[in-house]
DNA sequence: CGTCATATTGAAAGATGTCAACAGAGGTGG
DNA sequence: CCACCTCTGTTGACATCTTTCAATATGACG
């Protein structure tokens, strides 16, 4: 039951295939820049990208403090983009998959703020911002979905803020669970089933916490009976369950039935700092 | 010395004055929508911005969920931005001041993904979202504007999440008193002394800690003299400490000279979490 | 079969949250 | 003008979650 299957229409490329690079032909063109043009406008945005770009497995798209010149759409693959501090502590800002759109956060100050890298082989598509800009002018409905691009992106952020900020561990990898697989299932493939393409380090990364606490609470997680887990082949056995959990409501939740074992140790505390 | 000293040349109308409307006369035009538009642009963007509206302190601009129409520039005083958990808990998500542009979020949805609260009486310039689509179209330089404002809303949300997944209370609250007197810098006034407009609740909130927390950092600073503090009046002593502070180098810096006190008793712990 | 990177698990320490009591400011009404 | 009340902020003691440090798997790769 493990391994990731496409559950519907979705038709991605094997990496190395010769695909076609014009949007019309994407299958993640619903999620991505093109989303809601017609086949001439669609036209017009092809004509203003450059080219396809493989970027293998930890290559970086752009480096932090790169200066910006293009967007990026990702076409295939994963990748996370990450912060540094001058202290050499990493945040990772964020996973990234097919019909995403990368490099927006350069645009306000003409540098990459932070660093996109290939969780595996992948392939995007160039953007050029100027060229972009201009198209933009000519191409209102391509206006309109660019700034709905970006303000999702400014919502997305606000809700990892309120994960980092408001919740325990628990709930913070809970809602990470589900939410991966609801973007899988927005591509077609299982919310449920799926691979990790990030390192465990990558998820604390994420979710402000150690590579310990992570892979405690995985453990935790396939002990209650929430998850199964072979390496970085996930399963969410019970999403509900998952669901209950991210919203803080630990403590008694039904038992799952697998393991049987030390479930009811956990305090049923209520919120995690709140009035 | 604690009172807020405006240092320059800014002209900020006294709230209840009859004030000028037009972007041009708005002493916070650099920081705001019309940066860098010319005369005749800024007249047009004039022409859509459809009224002044006051809003009074712990009344909402807009409340989470309401659906979206406009944007608006805060003119005068101060906002915070929340977003609530299905549960109660609050994240603040941003506090905002004159020249801030807020709503953006909700551009993606159509719907207010948080509500933006007065945290005094303030006054906001509202800018319909659809014309401003349609004049963005005719002023290319506005556009690329609007584009940096939104990128810059994504940076800054992103160096939120630096500090909410790897920093210690202490490095947040520091990050925090600097970053408002950095922003005050940059409307003119001083860096170094300003009044906090927000509680401490709203502070916890923002930093992903509790009030209790709070409290007693702030006092800590206090002792150690790196800032002094009344209520919330607040002065930064020494921001080359405060800056040390926020790179998470504790321990040892200078005693500040002031009190004297416990000093020398934070374990001088190098990192949080990182390799 | 070593070596390296990644992941798991345990024990202990420590940072921050929770609970509780209290202080001060400001407002209200007698 | 004073008593009273509420709201905000401060401080203390204690609990606990998460990190830190360390040892040990596990798998990939030569």
């Amino acid at each position: 039951m493990h391994p990731t299957i496409p559950i519907a229409v979705v038709n991605p490329q094997r990496p190395g295939a010769r695909a076609e690079v014009r949007c019309g032909l994407c299958s993640f063109n619903k999620l991505c820049l093109p989303q809601g043009l017609d086949e001439h406008d669609m036209g017009r945005l092809d004509q203003i990208i450059v080219r396809r770009r493989r970027v293998l497995r930890d290559e970086s798209l752009y480096a932090m403090g790169q200066s910006f010149h293009s967007l990026y759409a990702v076409r295939l693959g994963h990748f996370k983009t990450a912060q540094v501090n001058r202290r050499g502590e990493q945040q990772i800002t964020g996973f990234h998959m097919a019909g995403d759109l990368l490099g927006m956060e350069a645009i306000g100050s003409g540098q990459h703020s932070c660093a996109a890298v290939a969780l595996e082989d992948s392939e995007v598509c160039e953007i050029p911002f100027a060229r972009l800009q201009e198209l933009v002018l000519q191409v209102p409905p391509l206006m309109q979905h660019f700034h709905r691009t970006m303000a999702r992106e400014i919502q997305r952020e606000q809700s990892v803020m309120l994960f980092l900020g408001n919740m325990r561990a628990e709930q913070r990898l809970a809602l990470f669970l589900l939410s991966m697989g609801a973007r899988y299932a927005a591509r077609g493939y299982s919310p449920a089933s799926f691979q990790l393409r990030m390192s465990r380090e990558d998820i604390g990364g994420y979710l402000g916490l150690t590579i310990e606490s992570v892979s405690r609470l995985l453990a935790r997680f396939r002990k209650q009976g929430w998850i199964s887990l072979d390496k970085r082949e996930v399963s969410l056995l019970d999403l509900a369950g998952l669901e209950r959990l991210s919203l803080g409501v630990a403590g008694e939740a039904e038992d799952g039935g697998v393991g049987g074992g030390e479930a009811g140790n956990q305090p049923d505390y209520a919120a995690p700092r709140a009035a």
